[in-house]
DNA sequence: TCGGCACTCCCTCTTAAGATAGAGTCCCTG
DNA sequence: CAGGGACTCTATCTTAAGAGGGAGTGCCGA
């Protein structure tokens, strides 16, 4: 069996790709300071994982199957509020990410950055230094300028995007149609667009639904 | 400088995602058989890289920045018709596999398929045997059986998913509104959707646009 | 050549969507 | 406690969307 060296940084990775897998392990375990203890494929294995090794560093993507990230930076924080959470992601506009960054995740990079950045970051993280890629600290301040929605309005946002009708979304929602009605309009300012598909157009590329 | 061993599979990946490239740069070469020379990071560059090593194998990822994998492949397959192209995608539903296939490109698999199997399909592509993967057989499948939308219904449901009214759609397409509204009908029809909402929601699990 | 398909245009009719305006309750914060 | 935001409901009105018909062209393949 390998001897265990001291000093090393201790990883959890967790995605449902096993090639990003496969690859951020190779990336990981090239370097002499830092080693992978742990891969998941889901949300909930990387929750058990994490328990199991109790790593240094858990590098987590945000779109798994049974448990998406938020929910899981949300149970390991639980278990260890000193967590040092890693987070990446694929999509740029991910509204996500601001969720997770304001539950306490220490890190976050795109999916499409260099070898060398990913490195960079797990390493501040696990010194519990914060790192926000340039990219997502420049989407957290165009976001700042927008409207945010209320979680009512993304309710009715979510059942337009799945086609419903004004009714439907009423009868859902045990409310009157005139107040689904309401709320649609409230989107279609919010978002700056003059219909409901174009509402779902817009808020689909700000991440703030995933069809 | 490596010496150069005979009989190597040699491999050009073409990704956006320096982590995927990576991951599977790692995998390759950690084979006795194969090994990578040449990385892309769009389509471009992926063009270029083929002319340029003239590889056994061109591993390709759909969608990617300034020309996307469609667009490759067919250029590639105009250098070389008898090019060895190995498509990799991240969502199953992608409708533009089937155009691939069609095209000419010689296996097909998810990017959440296990190492093993990237392995198989790259040897096999490589040796000019054709690779698919189970799940995206059963697409295919699946696929027979629903109706196909045509051209002019394919521009008609873009600019309905980017939220435009009939009357917009009709001007842009220099057409009436009224027969904007035949192609918009036929299209719920054809995707079995109430509304042009649901219609946009259907097409884009299927992957028929890209939002 | 003839049927079928894609594409275009036309009609009517009903319903849903969206604009506009007002108003009440609850709850939190300054 | 006063103000503000979230959420609910009301009403009216205009326009867009969608259902249900029919019908003409050009093109391709059996």
């Amino acid at each position: 069996m390998a001897a265990v060296l001291r000093e090393r940084i201790r990883v959890v990775l967790a995605d449902d790709h096993p090639v990003v897998r496969d690859g951020l392990a190779a990336i990981v375990n090239q370097q002499d300071d830092m080693e992978v203890v742990g891969e998941a494929g889901d949300g909930e294995e990387a929750i058990t994982l994490y328990e199991q090794h109790r790593p240094d560093v858990m590098v987590l993507v945000l779109r798994m199957p049974r448990r998406d990230g938020v929910a899981v930076v949300q149970r390991v924080l639980e278990i260890n509020p000193k967590a040092n959470i890693l987070i990446m992601t694929t999509y740029d506009g991910d509204e996500d990410i601001f969720q997770c960054l304001s539950q306490g995740a220490k890190g976050y990079l795109l999916k499409d950055a260099p070898r060398q950045e990913i490195l960079s970051a797990i390493r501040a993280v696990s010194e519990d230094r914060p790192y926000t890629s340039s990219t997502v600290a420049a989407k957290a301040l165009q976001r700042m300028a927008k409207p945010s929605l209320t979680q009512r309005e993304l309710d009715v946002l979510q059942l337009v995007a799945e086609g419903r009708s004004n009714k439907d979304i009423a009868r859902r929602l045990s409310i009157t149609e005139g107040t689904a009605k309401t709320h649609v309009k409230a989107i279609l300012t919010k978002l700056d667009a003059i219909s409901r598909t174009e509402a779902v157009a817009v808020a689909h590329k700000r991440g703030l639904i995933h069809l």
